[in-house]
DNA sequence: CGCAGTTAGTTACAGTTGTAACCATTTTTG
DNA sequence: CAAAAATGGTTACAACTGTAACTAACTGCG
């Protein structure tokens, strides 16, 4: 009987609700700053913006999606113009994905725009609690994921970035 | 330029995806040991243990779900006998959802397998750190979610179990 | 070389989701 | 007290998602 109160309030619940309204405000932003993109489409461009010319294989990584949902998110992403599918020369199942002149430019206002959620979103936080909570879910993200999806993402993603 | 590293690897993109392989192993667990229960039938299921006989409305706020989502929860959770619904005599639009003895008995092994999930989500994070992150994550929530959307939670779910 | 096993990416399909329209009931208010 | 507005809940529909099956290309071992 004693516990329920805590498990109510626990993690389980908490991420996936907090995960929604997040995401929500983050495509309604871009909505009203003019553009079609959702957080999944940025996900993948502001690796691109980091690295272009990254495989598909590896966004999927990164972003930590299934590879049915980035071929998908790249279909938008190509049929708006930000990106284009290069097959790679030395290895043709490889299809190489480049960010348009388009895409490019998008970046300083989509940064903006992400930039102005994630304030929104952290009204009356303190910097250092935020940065104790990302270093959490990282560490559940690590704890439960599984192996060999790890890996990589493991060694490049939060290596290359770890100043955040 | 500078930005992007510390964008990709904000709460933006993080939150999703742990949030997914939280969810995931909870329904993996239940599964394992022999229900048919996920992380959303639990939801409603916890507010049930601790206060039978709510109606819609009030599991949809305490489950932070949209309330087609909770009917259909709640049809699967009728269809597998956990709970029933009884109209409201007081006021027939509302359905008051009250726990079968098959929902009962369920709580102990279906708590046990959260507390289960919980520990391996967070294994090698500080019992205070994790405090932070779920204060910091109710903080977001409260931020971002729209202010109707809020009221009865603030006031009703969330001080109701401060000592967690 | 050649065939078995992998790998990158796509497609098909079934299940899930969210929006909006809807019904039934209650509340408001003129 | 009747009509209009609001509320709890359901349903219909279109969009999205994940799994599995598929294609094309590469690797490795005989």
């Amino acid at each position: 009987m004693l516990e329920e109160p805590r498990l109510a309030q626990s993690l389980g619940p908490y991420i996936g609700k907090t995960a929604k309204v997040m995401e929500k405000r983050v495509n309604e932003n871009f909505a009203l700053a003019g553009y079609e993109i959702t957080l999944d489409h940025w996900i993948v461009l502001v690796h691109l913006w980091m690295d272009d010319g990254l495989n598909q294989k590896t966004l999927c990584e990164f972003a930590g999606r299934h590879k049915t949902k980035i071929t998908r998110t790249i279909d938008s992403l190509e049929s708006q113009s930000y990106v284009v599918r290069v097959p790679d020369k030395d290895d043709r199942r490889n299809k190489l994905i480049y960010l348009t002149h388009k895409g490019k430019k998008a970046q300083k206002e989509l940064s903006a725009q992400m930039l102005k959620t994630l304030d929104e979103a952290t009204i009356g936080i303190k910097e250092d609690e935020l940065d104790i909570c990302k270093r959490v879910l990282h560490q559940i993200f690590l704890n439960l994921a599984d192996e060999q999806h790890i890996q990589h993402f493991l060694f490049n993603s939060y290596n290359r970035n770890k100043k955040d």
